[in-house]
DNA sequence: TTGAAAGCGTTACCAC
DNA sequence: GTGGTAACGCTTTCAA
């Protein structure tokens, strides 16, 4: 009897501490914290009381463990550094917030082992949605593997979200939140045929990405549209980065390569890229148009101002929250379709400084 | 007795139905997959393949409150958005999920109250450590506040880590991770002094932000040292953003301010400035000299390359954590000073393209 | 309106 | 080695 641990002694008081200290049952002490339930007013008074004096807060484990709890959105991402995530992360964060909702946060650094384990993890955790950003390599086993997650998520009462993924295939509980990537990257390449460029490098970012993928064939419909041979040898493929864009487009100077436009598959590629233009002397945008893709802060930030492609990525991440938790709000069973859902915004166009009619028409 | 739910119908798969389904205990399980004691490996084996077969994973939260658990950090930032918070909450969540902990991410907007809310909701969630980012306001306030925080935390097993912050007086159990702040300002500063700026202009950013405060005395402290009167005609405070660096060398010119250098507060607000100067025509550095203070990927990707002190945000994320795992490991008790710890990077210059002498010396 | 007690899923201690 | 089983702190019927 006597055995029990000492009262607010060690570690954090318990609801058990409050009670005795108010002279009532812990059953009431929850029921006044909960506020969804009738009490008296004296009640609540001894209660909250207590519950100041003792700095009390409740356990969230335990709470979680006998039914109430928090729900929690757990955010997936490679690197926590890119602007991209980190608007797409206050969308998400701002929405789980404004419910009252936790957010967790994990790197996965490329690693398809890490990504497995934090899956696991946040399967662990009970979230109430585990939202995995950024693009995706190697299509097949992408399905196969996401496909894996989808179910054994939703097996455990939770759900996947994919943002700025592709969306999967066949029958799986999961939802997709998307943008237009392909029609983005058709009206930038649009934007420059127009003005008159016909000699432009594209630098779509990694092969095996499906997002620069995406980007490269938006890109090609746009020539195709305005009957522009595309030529393959323009297009150099490299890493998201902006040293990739430094070195593409210097390497293409120095190969003597000819064009009055670059067509970058990210922002800060471009900025990359316009870099070694100035380096090699060239002026941006009078000897050669950059357009870049994603719209982030910098882009705004250069000199010129970067003309580029407008993704919504905040309301991506809004839009995802929104979606599990109206379907959480749904109930279990009153899932949408069945095969999950996919939601697809818009991009456009966001017209800078960075473009000019080429000097000399091809 | 048949009351119990049906297996692995809804919900979850617990211990309890990979015990039955093994034909073992529930302890035996719990043994098998914390592996931190003895078992037969026919045992292991058994237990294996069905948790294989249930996709079963340990609820975290009955974990934690049964005593294991993973230790968890919390990461509370104004706004995500910001180029040095995803460097510290790099930092953090690399050296977190290196010991296999778990990080949380919170936004307060600025706002107090949710601040105090996102506190009691970590003090809820358990977790090993808050961590507390960015400059802060109101200096006695905000020392009262702290405390308030430190010894909630402290008493619930938790532990208040500030970094970037102002450390804490007195006798208050929380950690600060900090950087010299002043100093590298001093030495930004004495380096435009040195190449022979006289007339600057210094953008610090807000006025009642701690960091900026530090960040404006020690440039003083450099004019001081250089023997040049500092004009505080030429100090223009405002936000720490794009916008604000725009603006003030705007008006600055307009209104015919005579200066040969701009000392920004931020690499942003630096970028800002630079793109201001260029509107107006002025080149940057021939007219006028530029630096930074962050020293953020922008930094190196603006034209001219951005002089500016480099601040070790992701090795201050890491310092911090490992100041809070070290601390846990020491166990309770064996805390190093009784007024907590104060830890203080180092930063340094890093000079790139945007100074150079003034063209008519003073 | 309030109290008692049965879980929630794990861990860890105590027997065997 | 392995199996019981009492916590862990809270919510939620079920009675009163």
């Amino acid at each position: 009897m006597s055995q029990r641990k000492a009262p607010a002694d060690a570690g954090r008081a318990t609801i058990r501490d409050v009670a005795e200290r108010a002279g009532v049952s812990v059953a009431s002490v929850s029921r006044v914290l909960s506020g969804n339930y009738p009490v008296s007013d004296d009640l609540r008074r001894r209660v909250m009381k207590v519950v100041q004096d003792l700095d009390y807060v409740t356990n969230a484990h335990a709470r979680s463990l006998a039914g109430g709890g928090t729900p929690t959105v757990a955010i997936l991402i490679n690197n926590i550094t890119g602007a991209a995530f980190a608007h797409v992360a206050q969308g998400v964060e701002g929405a789980a917030s404004l419910r009252g909702w936790l957010s967790l946060v994990g790197t996965t650094g490329d690693d398809p082992e890490r990504e497995l384990a934090l899956v696991n993890l946040m399967r662990q955790q009970g979230v109430a949605a585990v939202v995995l950003l950024g693009g995706a390599y190697d299509f097949d086993e992408y399905q196969l593997r996401m496909g894996r997650f989808a179910r054994s998520l939703d097996a455990a009462g939770s759900h996947l979200v994919l943002v700025g993924r592709p969306p999967l295939e066949g029958d799986v509980p999961a939802t997709t939140v998307d943008y237009d990537n392909g029609g983005g990257a058709y009206a930038m390449a649009s934007h420059l045929l127009s003005v008159g460029h016909r000699r432009v490098l594209v630098l779509p970012g990694p092969a095996d990405l499906t997002t620069a993928q995406d980007r490269l064939s938006g890109a090609q419909r746009a020539f195709e549209a305005y009957g522009v041979p595309f030529d393959p040898g323009m297009v150099r493929h490299g890493s998201y980065d902006y040293r990739h864009g430094y070195d593409a487009v210097e390497a293409s100077l120095r190969e003597g390569v000819d064009f009055t436009a670059v067509l970058a598959g990210t922002d800060v590629v471009a900025a990359g890229a316009m870099q070694a233009l100035r380096a090699a002397g060239l002026r941006v945008p009078e000897d050669v148009s950059i357009v870049g893709y994603d719209d982030i802060p910098l882009a705004s930030q250069l000199t010129p101002q970067l003309t580029t492609v407008h993704v919504p990525y905040e309301e991506m991440g809004r839009v995802a929250l929104r979606a599990v938790a109206d379907r959480r709000e749904a109930g279990p069973g009153r899932r949408r379709g069945s095969d999950g859902d996919h939601l697809v915004l818009g991009t456009h166009v966001v017209v800078r400084h960075s473009v000019q009619p080429p000097a000399q028409p091809a």
